[in-house]
DNA sequence: AAGCACACCTGCTAGC
DNA sequence: TGCTAGCAGGTGTGCT
């Protein structure tokens, strides 16, 4: 589901309502929501501590716990965290439950369930979690420089649209937002990322800080299963102004030609074919 | 070693 | 109306 401005947007909603709380109790149903640790672990060091801030790495999102550990969610392709009264109605999939010492509860609710929790002495985290400390720039908080942007770019000899979804190389971009970014920067997704010419990567420079500082302003995507929602259960409104994202067959914003829909990376892949080069 | 295909799941929708 | 093939925001693994 979440690609980096949904999962920003969670994070800036469990600052609100998590930083401060305590965690009275931990429950976790699902058989698969805990899969790097046993699930009583998960339980142990979460009970009884206090949530002092709450990060994001790559689409990781981190809760900082005053015992030191760590609290770490990824919610794939269709987790949600949800934030309420104890009290109020179950949805269908959720899979862990955390008490908080206000009367409200943070809810891991997960239909397809490749998300996933752990909890760990950050210590730990290379062993756990390897991938989570291996992340390239992060769009939001640490843009690179166009000439650092280049060299990553050349150290790869794989499509663009492949090389922006590597978390190796861009901490958070996903499958919608490496196509919008193509689109603005006017490069094919296929083009390989070691070819790009000087005026190209400049335009992707720009692109990549661009298209996510707006998705995050617009609280992310929601698409029309609605499964993207925040911690309050609200939309984003990117998809409003998507270039050429779920697109196919209709004109595209530059030449109105229509948008092609092309399988990349096992991804489903939208360009113009004429404006994208 | 890098690059690529596939597996992991459930639910929704378009098309017959 | 009812069935089913195809598709969905990601990433870990295993192959070449």
């Amino acid at each position: 589901m979440p690609e980096l401005p949904e999962v920003e947007t969670v994070r800036r909603g469990l600052l609100e309502v998590l930083v401060g709380r305590r965690i009275d109790d931990t429950r976790v149903t699902g058989t698969r929501t805990v899969r790097r640790q046993d699930r009583a672990e998960l339980m142990a060091r979460t009970i009884g501590t206090t949530v002092t801030d709450v990060r994001r790495i790559a689409k990781y999102l981190v809760a900082d716990l005053d015992s030191g550990d760590v609290l770490v969610a990824h919610l794939r392709m269709s987790g949600q965290l949800l934030h309420g009264p104890a009290d109020g109605p179950l949805a269908p999939h959720t899979h862990a439950r955390f008490w908080l010492d206000d009367g409200n509860e943070l809810r891991f609710v997960d239909p397809r369930t490749f998300g996933e929790l752990f909890a760990v002495d950050p210590a730990d985290l290379p062993a756990v979690a390897p991938t989570l400390l291996e992340v390239g720039f992060d769009p939001l908080t640490g843009m690179v420089t166009v000439p650092a942007l280049a060299a990553a770019l050349a150290r790869r000899r794989t499509p663009l649209k492949v090389w922006l979804l590597d978390q190796r190389n861009v901490a958070g971009v996903g499958n919608i937002y490496s196509d919008e970014i193509c689109a603005l920067a006017r490069i094919d997704p296929l083009r390989r990322s070691d070819t790009l010419t000087r005026p190209q990567i400049k335009r992707l420079h720009e692109a990549i800080g661009a298209i996510i500082a707006a998705a995050v302003e617009a609280r992310g995507s929601s698409l029309r299963d609605a499964q993207y929602v925040d911690l309050m259960g609200q939309s984003g409104s990117y998809q409003e102004r998507f270039r050429v994202y779920g697109r196919e067959g209709l004109p595209c914003h530059g030449c109105g030609r229509p948008v092609v829909r092309r399988v990349i990376a096992q991804r489903s892949s939208y360009s113009c074919p004429r404006c994208q080069r």
